[in-house]
DNA sequence: ATAATAAAAGACAAAAATATCTTTTATTAT
DNA sequence: ATAATAAAAGATATTTTTGTCTTTTATTAT
């Protein structure tokens, strides 16, 4: 298992892509992004026009269209893509999936598990979608392979 | 998405109900792991034929027989059970999906997540079978809902 | 206005995870 | 030996996730 679904690691990755052409001032079309972080195209655009729809990213469509992404969501933090994606599970959730798991009813693994849970949270909560783009723009980050 | 597949936490609950019993000396079949624990029998009874097979649990058949642990078992980590149903890819794996993803080569969450995943492993590695054992007994911890 | 471009939307397909059903094998007690 | 018990094994079914194909809508440039 991974920490994110691939359905989200692709919109990361993505977002990441956008977001480092959107500073450049450029729109981006899909088959770039797609390319440009490897992953299935048309699946690809399934995640973006859902991730568009919620406001994480903004398109135009026609000649010259394509993705970006405005300041204002520049700033906003990573934890906002996975709870569109994947929801809040990873921040809250039971590790061993019980529903009424609680610090009053706590499962087995409750107290350790809590502190990791808000230490994802924090993480990328954290850290903004622009946040790693000066070395993205260096060549330093990979978003492929 | 959840920390583990719901194999995953069927088999933990499932390994934690067992040697609860165990500790006490029983057998237990699967029928009463799978009402413990709140889990569909059958498949339950998949997850534990695994385990079995890579020595995490041992069984018996026929009357009297059910699902129970050595004590050497009982000391193993559960960081065992998770690399067994999940692999390993929660404590090495990318968070981005990245399969080049290294020291050298790193995604924009790399550095970050280096630390979450040391530190989960860490937790896994460190929490035995038995460790929660006693709280268990006193009907302070739950495995169902 | 028209043609070209590019995303949006809807339907469909394949693969993986989860769940169930049926038959077989091993063990125990009678 | 036989019947009862309980897990093992194999086959099948369902659901969810991931991926693809086709048509539609919006925008731009000619």
């Amino acid at each position: 298992m991974a920490i994110f679904s691939k359905t989200c690691e692709y919109a990361i990755r993505a977002v990441f892509y956008i977001a480092h052409k959107s500073a450049a001032g450029t729109k981006v079309g899909i088959k770039d992004i797609a390319t440009g972080i490897d992953s299935p195209e048309l699946y690809l655009a399934k995640i973006l026009q859902d991730l568009s729809r919620k406001g994480l990213i903004s398109s135009a469509k026609g000649p010259n269209g394509g993705f970006y992404i405005n300041e204002a969501s520049l700033n906003r933090p990573i934890s906002d893509i996975v709870e569109v994606v994947d929801g809040n599970n990873l921040f809250y959730g039971c590790a061993l999936g019980l529903k009424q798991c609680s610090e009053i009813n706590p499962c087995p693994l409750h107290e350790q598990f809590k502190a990791i849970r808000s230490q994802i949270h924090e993480l990328l909560d954290n850290t903004t979608i622009n946040g790693f783009n000066e070395e993205l723009m260096n060549g330093l980050l990979s978003l492929r392979k």
